[in-house]
RNA sequence: GGCGACGUGGCGAAGUGGGAACGCUGCGGUCUGCAAAACCGCCAUGAGUCGGUUCGAUUCCGACCGUCGCCUCCA
């Protein structure tokens, strides 16, 4: 990632079209409008997918606690090349298909624990608006109808390439195109395919949207004209984005975004990608590791670096979460035992890392230097359980203060304690405590493994034996 | 070929024109019947390579090497 302006009073966010950071301020009625590419529902969503989902649902999260008020906006594409393909294969509507793997997007998503997006609007829901824009498109000279089809005219928009950064004399051209003007025209409308079990009717005839134009027509119509941030993964910058900037601004005449966040990509060996075949999906990667984890995981890297993706990392970031876990356990510990009066290191420390924490979040939403600001709190915290113990009245202060930093990176769920013992395990627990106050500690380790069996797990502290699941 | 991002300790990952955060691992110690957790301490004289600017560069500039993304569907 590239270096970004330190933070002066407010947010910022750094924007691929000016190539710097950003002040992020709200729009005229006062909220912060955020428009995110979602996924094409061909297939069970990849843990790439959950990328930018996580991203900028915790970036609203953020947004939102800060104070200002967000209306956070991603659309689902339900209609595409990939789904018939996908249909064809499976032998089934395309339509059902879509259905289908759009729910399962949004039950993946949903384990993510992370809430739903405000609105997640879909292409088969938008087709008046699409026309629409492409009539009005039409009427601008930006688009014209052909053999069906219907494409914008990339020449006569002038701010075309400003996004990527690329001039149309630059693009490398391979097709020709004989419906279209000039190679890099781009469909808005496709005339219907006798292989595709769907269509609408136009002005130019049956056919189905092209891709780019259903972004520009959802987010007009959920957002306006001119929004705060539109989001997405890197790799829409081109030509996707680039395309929704060329119909939305030639459309209404106004910037479509003011910020161009773009987070980059997961890699596994290579990117992630469905047609490439290397794939990890979203409920795999929850199964195995957890939200807790996974959420985390994508939080400790900033947004704008390449992740691998990876079991190292993963049981690296497992092993943070179990300490941020050991501090609530320590809390809960000291809290029925406290001491008295203030620790003052550990009142400083909170501040200070209050302070650190929201100064990395406004800084281009820094998300790993917002986790290093935890971990000073996290030893603090320890050391203050540990040594001169503070009173009741602070830990129960620090205790909160600390989940609601949690909460803010959506890892509230890392506080609660988890379930009690059952009966049985508790039994155990004080069978090995008389084993151990008689002396047998063969007994007591021979209950300990017992206790380690059945899934849970015994610490002796000076409050007593304290026992959790693992 | 063009556009773009990036190369920091065993691993992950930050900041910074002049002391290289933070996490994980490892090592030593404290506590503990044991164990775990936790705490204390240690672990890059060097930041892909080579030049340049500067009193001084990991941080700015240039070249080179390398990785990745985009240029076609892709989060």
């Amino acid at each position: 990632m590239s270096t970004t302006s330190p933070t002066v009073g407010g947010p910022r966010l750094y924007s691929t079209l000016s190539r710097r950071s950003e002040p992020l301020e709200p729009g005229p009625d006062g909220t912060v409008r955020m428009y995110v590419c979602g996924p094409t529902v061909y297939g069970p969503v990849h843990v790439g997918n959950a990328r930018p989902f996580v991203v900028f649902s915790v970036l609203k999260r953020y947004l939102t606690r800060r104070g200002f008020a967000v209306r956070f906006v991603s659309n689902v594409t339900d209609v595409n090349d990939k789904i018939y393909a996908a249909a064809g294969r499976e032998e089934v509507p395309s339509a059902e298909l879509a259905a289908r793997y759009l729910a399962e997007y949004v039950a993946d998503t949903d384990r993510l624990e992370l809430g739903r997006p405000d609105l997640e609007p879909t292409v088969t829901g938008h087709m008046p608006e699409i026309i629409d824009l492409i009539e009005r498109l039409i009427t601008v000279d930006l688009a014209y109808p052909s053999h069906g089809d219907v494409y914008f005219r990339v020449n006569r928009f002038p701010g075309y390439g400003k996004l990527s950064g690329r001039r149309l004399d630059e693009l490398l051209v391979t097709e020709p195109g004989d419906a279209k003007e000039h190679p890099l025209d781009f469909a808005l409308w496709k005339g219907h395919k006798p292989d595709e079990d769907t269509f609408w009717e136009s002005p130019w005839g049956n056919g189905r949207p092209g891709w780019h134009i259903e972004c520009s027509a959802m987010a007009q119509s959920a957002l306006g004209p001119s929004f705060e941030i539109h989001g997405g993964g890197i790799d829409l910058a081109f030509p996707h984005h680039e395309n929704e900037i060329a119909q939305s601004e030639g459309a209404n005449g106004v910037p479509m975004a003011r910020i161009w966040a773009h987070n980059e990509m997961l890699e596994l060996g290579g990117k992630m990608s469905k047609s490439e075949g290397n794939i990890i999906l979203l409920r795999d990667a929850l199964d195995r590791w957890g939200r807790d984890v996974l959420v985390a995981f994508f939080l400790r890297t900033h947004y704008r670096s390449k992740l691998p993706f990876g079991d190292p990392a993963l049981e690296d970031t497992a092993r943070q979460v179990e300490t941020i876990r050991n501090t609530i356990l320590a809390l809960d510990r000291a809290e029925s035992a406290p001491g008295t009066g203030i620790n003052r290191e550990l009142a400083d420390t909170l501040v200070a890392a209050r302070n650190d924490f929201f100064d990395a979040l406004d800084d281009d939403f820094h998300t790993p230097r917002a986790f290093a600001a935890l971990f000073e709190v996290i030893h603090a915290i320890h050391r203050a359980v540990d040594g001169a113990r503070p009173g009741l009245a602070q830990l129960q202060a620090t205790r909160s203060e600390f989940v609601a930093l949690l909460d803010v990176l959506g890892l509230a769920s890392l506080a609660v304690s988890r379930p009690g013992a059952p009966v049985e395990i508790v039994a155990l627990a004080r069978e090995r405590e008389i084993a151990r106050a008689e002396g047998d500690f063969a007994r007591a380790d021979e209950l300990r493994a017992e206790i380690e069996a059945r899934g849970y797990e015994v610490r002796d502290t000076p409050e007593g034996p304290q026992v959790t699941s693992r």
